[in-house]
DNA sequence: ATAAAATTGCAAATAATTTGCATTTTGTAT
DNA sequence: ATACAAAATGCAAATTATTTGCAATTTTAT
């Protein structure tokens, strides 16, 4: 919960204010924070950002290539211009076209009763050369 | 690499074959060929299914609330027909009308080099209620 | 100042995945 | 068929991120 306000809960703070909209990993915040010579535990460190997530305060990212959570702080809508595609097989990206990609979401925005935050929409697929590859084994 | 041929990997193969288009853990790999009396060891399973994946022929799947990867063997277009919109931060899950995603994807394909295969394309983002509740710790 | 509740620190537990190495299996050349 | 080198497997231990139980400390309201 959140009911006290201790000194992990504020370096934790000065670290995420430190790291506006970028991700970063569980380690590198408790390695940062303890650099100054302090020594906020690694327990503590992820019981505040689990927190803190489930909070909605932060956003958790898990990528398909490493076996660790990264997460983001976000102030800055433009820093979540993120419109791109991503193979998942080979890896391969693509930036999307601002134009169309808003298009769209207004369509789906006119439809539904969701409304999309068209600044954090990232697409993944697979691209037409790896979708062939997996037919056959 | 994938020279010789083996039980193991006549087993993975069976495995996957009874399998087709639907997501499975390795764990769940692992048990349900070792059901029957066999004993494909852990860590060959692991080793096959990570080489599966480097080739191309399984598509490797890793959700933000759980710590372990999911796999998908694709033999059937038709099973990912997934357009759906998924807020990262609580969860909650739209299904998108399928002719604005494939307008979408027209427009996309028209511009790009790239080839979006329609049918596995997966849109993450936050929601608008999520949103705002990211700006203020 | 005190006490209850919340939070932290610590160390151990979990659990998925990886790795080193000895053993076995496979495909091929004889 | 047999032998042999390369490849794959089995096994057990290592790695690594994350979680958890519990005692000790800190916080806030009284």
């Amino acid at each position: 919960m959140n009911k006290y306000n201790t000194k992990p809960k504020e370096y934790i703070l000065d670290f995420l204010m430190n790291h506006k909209n970028k991700r970063f990993t569980v380690k590198q915040m408790y390695e940062e924070i303890n650099k100054n010579g302090l020594d906020v535990n690694l327990a503590t460190i992820y019981r505040n950002v689990d927190r803190l997530t489930k909070e909605g305060k932060l956003l958790k990212h898990q990528d398909v290539e490493n076996n660790f959570a990264t997460y983001q702080f976000i102030m800055d809508e433009s820093c979540l211009a993120h419109f791109h595609f991503e193979c998942k097989v080979c890896g391969s990206m693509i930036h999307l076209p601002k134009k169309e990609t808003n298009d769209f979401l207004k369509v789906i925005e006119r439809t539904l009763f969701f409304t999309v935050d068209p600044q954090n929409t990232y697409l993944t697929g697979i691209c037409s050369k790896c979708r062939k590859k997996l037919i056959v084994v």
